[in-house]
RNA sequence: GGAAACGUGGCCGAGAGGUCGAAGGCACUCCCCUGCUAAGGGAGCAUACCGGCAUAAACCGGUAUCGAGGGUUCGAAUCCCUCCGUUUCCGCCA
């Protein structure tokens, strides 16, 4: 949620910022509607501080044995009064926040103003692309001898799901307990398990409603519903909503590992063949909860913590800071990490990291309470480190070897019981 | 699934139609006293909005907020209804 006093205080500046962000607010239309907030707002306060003082007599005459008659007719006519703009200011107060609740966080100013991807800018790169000597498959063709069978989980749930067996699913839960145990023992997360299924209220704590409902996939429970998690960051973030957490406890750092279930209705047609993009992928998130003071610093450390993911694999990447017209909608600022695909011959993402600022926290009233006693909101971060899916695509199609096998990173062995090579014809 | 209880400020907790934004305690901030690892005294200490104001803070006045939303009433933290959440007991169950 964007700071509404801003809003208020610089409608103008706030709808030029959005426009960066694809996102068109009528500040004239803004202020208006505010103007007229105000206007009913100050009307309603006289006549509730009339009412309050004509009760007031009331009580007093009453208490007295007097006639308090005449005051009842005059409060009943202010009570009349009061009803019609108690209703009109409820229902504008609900139009500004149905309005300011859709509008996505305002970019850092170190982001790169831009439409779409076009104008995302490569901050490095790491490793070099290998070569190889025949022809690379890509992770379709590379895995469905070691056990990646999407014709099967077509026939269980449809399009757009994978099944593993054998070495290839062992390789996957490799994969997620490298990533744990590294985030954990050398990054200084903690570890935690959270619920799939989240309530409404913790889908708007993170931004995901009330915007983005067609990508949520939900399940009925009772007489309401929950929604499946797109990410962990979901129900991690929302450890704070609500919550006043003592300054000198930041930062908080968890790390957890779940499935993420996406309806992915705007993806007609993208990324079809293989396990790019599934309605259910798993991911190792990582949430950061910080002092203010600190989130920019913590942004960075972040995506390191993501990017040693990438290095200890040794899987070639490069590093990308989003333009205002591609980030997320909480996101203030973001760096997408992306990773050498032979079999696209492409740099694909693997990893998104972002620092929310304020944005998350005031949806949430997440707050801290300073060392001399003020209180401030929050700023949260959250990165994949990383999604484990498209790590196993990437494992699949640059170890690869011509015989059809392949080989294991040497860092990711411990966790595979020492295997050095799977899929050995 | 059945039954019951409960939801008050950063925390604990009182209040049971008006004098309550809310006793008391803890924590915190400032001041004083004292001095040695702690104690004593005083003051302050929820949020949002509106207005006063020089449309900066502070300050002053007003309004709303005691889980959320309705209702009763001149007046609701307090009574009634619905919902949400938590806890306990019973049943069931991995």
């Amino acid at each position: 949620m964007l700071d509404i006093q801003l809003l208020r205080a610089q409608p103008e500046e706030v709808a030029a910022a959005l426009l960066h962000r694809g996102v068109t607010l009528d500040a004239a239309a803004f202020s208006a509607l505010e103007a007229r907030r105000k206007e009913v707002q100050t009307r309603t306060q006289q006549l509730q501080a009339q009412r309050n003082s004509l009760s007031k007599q009331i009580g007093q005459l009453k208490a007295r044995g007097e006639d308090a008659s005449a005051v009842m007719t005059e409060v009943n006519a202010v009570a009349g009064q009061l009803q019609e703009n108690e209703a009109a200011l409820a229902q504008i107060l609900q139009e500004v926040e149905a309005l300011v609740s859709t509008l996505p966080n305002l970019a850092h100013e170190s982001v790169p103003v831009g439409k779409d991807e076009t104008a995302n800018v490569e901050v490095s790169r790491w490793g070099e692309p290998r070569t190889f000597d025949f022809e690379a498959r890509d992770h379709v063709d590379v895995g469905a001898a070691l056990g990646l069978d999407f014709a099967l989980a077509a026939k269980l749930s449809g399009a757009r799901f994978a099944v593993m067996r054998g070495e290839v699913a062992r390789l996957h839960r490799a994969l997620a307990q490298f990533m744990l145990d590294t985030h954990t023992r050398e990054h200084g997360y903690t570890e935690v398990y959270v619920p799939y299924l989240v309530s409404e209220a913790s889908m708007y704590g993170t931004g995901q409603l009330p915007k983005f409902e067609e990508d949520l996939f939900s399940v009925r429970h009772g007489d309401g519903r929950l929604l499946m998690i797109p990410t962990a960051e979901v129900p991690v973030t929302n450890f704070l909503r609500g919550e006043m957490v003592d300054a000198q406890q930041l930062p908080l750092k968890f790390v957890a590992h779940t499935p993420c279930f996406r309806s992915e209705a705007g993806a007609y047609g993208r990324d079809t063949r293989g396990m790019i993009r599934q309605h259910q992928f798993d991911k190792v998130e990582l949430v950061r909860i910080e002092h203010p003071d600190n989130s920019w610093a913590a942004l960075e450390e972040l995506t390191g913590h993501a990017e040693t993911i990438l290095r200890k694999l040794e899987l070639p990447y490069r590093k990308l800071l989003l333009c205002t017209g591609d980030m997320g909608f909480s996101a203030a600022k973001t760096y997408d990490l992306e990773v050498w695909l032979p079999g696209q011959a492409a740099y694909r993402e693997i990893s998104s990291c972002s620092n929310c600022v304020d944005f998350q926290a005031r949806r949430m009233q997440a707050r801290a309470k300073t060392a001399d006693g003020r209180k401030v909101l929050l700023h949260t971060l959250n990165g994949s480190g990383l999604a484990v899916g498209r790590t196993l695509v990437a494992v699949l199609e640059n170890y690869q070897q011509a015989d059809g096998s392949v080989r294991i990173p040497e860092a990711l062995r411990p966790w595979m019981g020492g295997v050095e090579v799977i899929g050995k014809p």
